[in-house]
DNA sequence: AGGCCAACCGACCGGAATGGTCGGCGATGT
DNA sequence: ACATCGCCGACCATTCCGGTCGGTTGGCCT
């Protein structure tokens, strides 16, 4: 009781998140109701909120979780300048945070996958103004070409790893999930494909 | 007085049916009101029941016309032999159909989106199967690497031209969108790039 | 002009779903 | 034995849901 720092609920916890997370990027706030977080979890609704003590306060919970992945994705890719390489890290760091916590992820990108949609959360639009900065792209940017790309790649980024946490395949699928994000922003060097060791091609 | 063939009400409707494809492939069909398919096209919950005479009738539309498109896609690729030339051709007929009609095809698309989180219609999974029929690839299908960048690039398919179309840029973002897609599917000749120029299909 | 009808709306209805509370139950540690 | 924690079923007041009904507008035909 009261002991220090309880690691089996924070893990439950993080869990509920994550779960959480991914409805509200597929169907929003409003349209996610407590029942289907707890049936996701497979708790009581009762159950559920004894975790979280209200749907808001998961809400907030979670939004804050999001943002911390997105500062955290954020901090290890803007010292490096723009170009290919930086490019590339900031895929893979992606990705990785995303095979763990695909619904954080979903749910930090949803702002630029509907076209305004739903309502829009302003804390979720300073999270997708986050990603796309990582790849050196405000939203208002001038660059076109280079808006759809990164767009493209980052929900081809979302879905997939959604896809393959359902399927525990995280390990496996890795190496196709980033080669092909990173194809779909197009940078084409003729003879020098993908300079990193660690990616498979067959 | 019954005239022939009212192409008025038909455009109309055509306009219901892309916009509650788009909210049913976003939250999927129990969780779309009448009042947010009515709110997204600008009527009254009556006055959209006037239309369709139901709910449920509006679903049976929306599938039906969300089938339609997939066969007309498949089409127009099925006789090609596998390989770079259909995957392109398939991306481009996707493409335009997409962008006249990107509710629909973010509603066919769906059941690739998703891991199964919604109770999935086995009406719409025909259809996703049939978007990657088009791509030679079929779900349970071997090659893990394909199945992957597939399901990539369609991922970036719909959201793009989603997107494309709600902040109309549709002609104007086309090429960037067949790009995209194209280049996550892998396929890296070293010297050909996108050789074919525009192509308009209605 | 007058009749007619499609298109559309506000108001309403019964029933289902929603967020949240409360008392209780079994396991676990003390 | 007892307290505590995680969890549940049942319940409550309120909101939301799909669908109906009567009415109004405005265009078209005669």
């Amino acid at each position: 009781m009261q002991s220090v720092a309880r690691p089996f609920r924070q893990q439950i916890d993080e869990g509920i998140l994550d779960r959480a997370a991914a409805l509200f990027a597929r169907r929003g706030f409003a349209k996610t109701s407590v029942q289907d977080v707890a049936d996701a979890v497979g708790l009581s609704k009762a159950g559920l909120l004894h975790h979280f003590p209200s749907k808001d306060a998961l809400h907030q919970a979670v939004l804050a979780q999001a943002a911390a992945l997105a500062q955290r994705v954020l901090d290890q890719v803007q010292d490096m300048p723009l170009g290919i390489a930086r490019d590339r890290r900031a895929l893979e760091v992606l990705v990785d945070v995303a095979l763990a916590h695909p619904g954080l992820v979903a749910l930090l990108l949803a702002p630029l996958m509907q076209g305004g949609a739903d309502p829009g959360t302003p804390e979720l639009e300073a999270t997708g103004a986050a990603a796309m900065q990582a790849f050196g792209v405000e939203p208002q940017g001038d660059d076109v070409q280079r808006r759809v790309r990164v767009a493209g790649a980052l929900a081809a980024l979302a879905v997939l790893t959604l896809a393959a946490h359902s399927e525990d395949q995280t390990t496996a699928w890795r190496p196709y999930v980033v080669a092909t994000c990173f194809d779909a922003l197009g940078h084409r060097r003729p003879g020098a494909t993908l300079p990193d060791p660690d990616q498979a091609e067959a």
